[in-house]
DNA sequence: ATCTCCATGTAATGTGTTACATGATTAA
DNA sequence: TTAATCATGTAACACATTACATGGAGAT
């Protein structure tokens, strides 16, 4: 039930509606926790219910209403609960792997083609991560420091995406013909 | 749903009861498709109702019956069909990182602490992957080519792990005390 | 006695995905 | 006029987790 965590986590930052939550989701944490507007939506919902976090509606002229949520001082308690748990390693189901795994089935050159298509998705990911590096190194000193943890996820992601392409790289390699 | 299709490609290389296919899931594909025996055995129903596999039951003394399961003719087309088309890319949902990206609300050492615990985790992982590699390194010649695709999945898990260690590592460099 | 391994499953609950639904604004 | 962005949600379905349930064999 991580979800509501991470939107604790990124309302304990800074309030916001559901709307530019789901908008964080696609950067940000997005790099490490996934979640759908209709996911946020409901959660959203059921955080509210148990009292961890509280909105108030902003009004919008030619758009809809915003309803702006922020943790209450029991998120935050709960919020801090959380962040000094044991929590279990992630598991990853990867269905490349498992394709590659099964590939005998099928011709080398139907595997090789899938892991192309995937290479590149992941090269841009790279791509996406070292951009926001570099908007990182070049904050002034003064703010770096805020920065810090959040920076520590990023390169996970980084170092993450690079041990992917080099693995991806030895794959085509491997799968290619001569 | 790609359970099912692990539990294709698993009975494809060897017909096997839901027991067996479970421990397998402990190991082999397991590094990178996590499934309980629970899910295993209600996938196992679907796919026999949907023809894709089926069954013989296997008497046993002094242990239960054994339901050795098969693919069907039908269950391979199905497996190369899915072999053969796109996938989507995996996605990361991590609460560790959830946790660091947030750590600013606790103290250093509380997430100094976790993520020590789950280096420890990741270590032991990569120590059982790099068995498995020696074993397939001191496999006849002749027996490797059969192994080609399962050992590059395998060494997808080593590297990844290798990556997650270094990752760590700084991780824990930044977080500690001077 | 207690625990782990073998071997199978159901039931309840929790989480995630896909599809459906609405409606205004703005840019191509 | 088509698509994208802003903004919110519900409903149906698929998938995963936890708890419950049984029962013998063998080890400590």
């Amino acid at each position: 039930m991580s979800l509501q965590h991470s939107l604790l986590v990124l309302l304990a930052e800074q309030p916001s509606s559901g709307y530019e939550l789901s908008q964080k989701f696609k950067s940000g944490v997005g790099y490490f926790w996934k979640a759908s507007h209709q996911q946020i939506y409901t959660q959203l919902k059921k955080l509210t219910e148990d009292g961890l976090i509280d909105f108030e509606e902003e009004q919008q002229e030619g758009k809809p209403d915003k309803k702006i949520y922020k943790v209450t001082a029991q998120g935050m308690a709960g919020l801090k609960t959380w962040l000094s748990s044991e929590i279990k390693p992630s598991k990853t189901n990867d269905a490349l792997l498992v394709m590659i795994y099964g590939g005998r089935y099928v011709g080398d050159d139907v595997i090789l083609k899938e892991v192309r298509r995937h290479r590149d998705i992941h090269q841009k990911g790279l791509e996406k991560l070292l951009a926001i590096e570099s908007l990182y190194f070049n904050l002034d000193d003064e703010l770096k420091p805020q920065y810090r943890l959040p920076y520590l996820t990023l390169k996970r992601g980084i170092r993450g995406e690079q041990s992917w392409l080099e693995w991806a790289d030895e794959v085509i390699a491997e799968l290619s013909p001569q």
